[in-house]
DNA sequence: GATTATTGCTACATAATTAGTAGCAATAAG
DNA sequence: CTTATTGCTACTAATTATGTAGCAATAATC
């Protein structure tokens, strides 16, 4: 299976981007995540390497379009990329995902609380 | 100005949700963060009260059609209050904000790497 | 206390993004 | 060779967001 190079549009940090006009790092980096798929993509990947419809799968079937282009971006971004089998995420990946992953056990008292 | 009640659709937890059928608490989390404007909105709001149109020229002057769904969502998820003046960030708001804002100074070595 | 802002929206039409389904070429496995 | 599996692309339909206008409810000023 050949790579084909398609247009990614991705939020280049010191461009304007949505959410800012200055294009700061963060507010790209957020929008970037903010994209549907995203951060789920990031996070089923932090395991294991996954196959495109492994991830699939686990995003709830989200439909191959969608996840193509977000698997772009993610690439484009060096958060993501292609390994042996299937994505991985970078090492870059990685660290940001450790930011992430305390929100799992944050967000079980916080689902406590609003019930 | 008076409140007028409309139903909010805003992922529950246990309820399965967009990433996951389960509908564990992080999932739902990363849907509700992963819409358009969510995590700018608590971005913005973390210094201080925010009336609706400070929020908005915040946020690259979102339309105000999404930016009052996510604004009720987020306060049907508690993240987000009406305050005084304007809106603020509940407890559970400042805490999710504490996890997120280490991301500020992470995204601009993240934004070297991939120039 | 009338007049002029400002605030927090709603309405509505248009544009962009995402979903959903089908299917195909390129390996990989049997 | 034959049958899977993988990583997509193409296309249409549905959902979300944008953009602009405008209005009722306070708040501030005269």
């Amino acid at each position: 299976m050949e790579e084909k190079e398609t247009a990614v549009v991705f939020p280049e940090p010191g461009k304007p981007v949505r959410g800012s006009q200055t294009g700061k790092p963060v507010m790209v980096l957020l929008d970037l995540l903010g994209r549907r798929w995203a951060m789920s993509i990031l996070w089923h990947l932090s395991d294991t390497n996954q196959t495109f419809r492994e991830i699939q799968k686990r995003c709830d079937d989200a439909s191959p379009t969608v996840l193509n282009t977000r698997l772009k971006e993610l690439r484009a971004a060096k958060l993501v990329m292609k390994a042996d089998r299937g994505y991985a995420l970078t090492d870059d990946g990685k660290k940001l995902y450790a930011y992430l992953e305390p929100l799992d056990s944050w967000a079980d008292i916080w689902a406590e609380n609003i019930r």
